[in-house]
DNA sequence: ACATTATCTTGACGGTGTCAAGATTTTGAC
DNA sequence: GTCAAAATCTTGACACCGTCAAGATAATGT
């Protein structure tokens, strides 16, 4: 199970893991198959066992992504289980911190480079279940009247697309520097989501 | 000038036109530099003399897409001079339209596939003419306390980003079917668009 | 008119995703 | 424990890709 064998053992695993280590290194432009199997020391169709076609492998990336980005947003929003309004704070807070920390898995994740998206299962699952989280969060601050009434999923939609609007349009650098050098990212997310909140 | 000689006469916008089509038909995965020469008429190397690289082409057929939707968000924002609110409503649909109608074009412009925006003049001034076109809304919303005060720049950012993002995560297939339904995509942004107004 | 320049073609290179055939290892039924 | 079946990995091939070099052709400016 463990080294050089002809069997690598947990293959898989170490596509994915080599996978996000040359998105990080190079960005979505220099992630190839060979590369990835270059580096977890397999031979160019190794991959071939384990995933279809490259879709499948960038797939799994996204969704690893996503299991991380729901952890770290879940842990911040369940830091106040009493305080709605600081859930939202907090949750749009983790979000954005995660997009810039991992600007390249995020953009891979949203940007339509997983072309069919609704073949892969668990990234369905995953990212249905964020939007989910989202949703939980909007019922408790309309509960506290953080937030006014109306559909739940609705007004998730729009926070949701506020926050990953904001930070989507900074990572393509379409907010001017100008902008930029005055208010940090989160500065900027937090003033919208501020104009949606009611106290 | 025109026609089948060994000169085109008019490549450089023939290859964009030919980038568009491909680009509607196939996505940007179908893009590549050969084909575009191929329907233009010319060999895998003319391109060559007009862009550097494929990056360049890109560039070209995102600045064509960013030019065509500020023509179409100008129209119909400029028809309401004397309603604001109006101005706001309308340019949010001619956004949303805009996206949905061309959504591969759209995502080439958003989506990181050009990888570094700000090498292409063109393409930075027109996409900054578009801030400062939704900036002129929300100015003109402000006089008529239609939006609350504050810098008219990050309450453009609040709102682009608002629009955007939806949009985006529509076109992405992170808005489950459940609730696009129920609601049109024009009917979740302009919804979220009426949570930041005043009136 | 003719040299210069712009444009386009041909041919080549290394890199890419993918598939077929075969080698090696693990697994499971007896 | 044996051994057939299945899983895993390698080697080699194919077409396609972006890019470059060399050269052919046409347009331009003097």
């Amino acid at each position: 199970m463990t080294s050089k064998s002809y069997h690598h053992g947990d293959l898989k695993n170490a596509l994915i893991q080599a996978g996000v280590e040359i998105l990080s290194e190079e960005g979505i432009g220099g992630l190839s198959l060979r590369k990835v199997a270059k580096r977890a020391g397999v031979s160019h169709s190794a991959p071939y066992a384990h995933f279809p076609d490259k879709q499948s492998l960038i797939a799994a990336i996204s969704t690893e992504g996503f299991n991380q980005l729901y952890t770290e947003l879940d842990t911040a929003v369940s830091a106040h289980v009493d305080d709605p309004k600081q859930q939202l704070i907090e949750g749009t807070r983790a979000y954005t911190d995660f997009a810039l920390r991992h600007a390249d898995t995020f953009k891979i994740m949203f940007s339509g480079v997983l072309e069919k998206e609704k073949e892969y299962a668990a990234f369905v699952e995953i990212s249905q279940q964020t939007f989910n989280r989202v949703v939980d969060i909007v019922r408790a601050c309309q509960a506290a009247t953080v937030l006014g009434p109306g559909s739940p999923e609705m007004i998730a939609v729009s926070i949701w697309g506020q926050v990953h609007g904001i930070v989507s349009l900074v990572l393509e650098g379409q907010i001017s520097h100008t902008i930029l050098d005055r208010h940090s990212v989160q500065d900027l997310v937090l003033f919208a989501i501020e104009q949606l909140t009611l106290s």
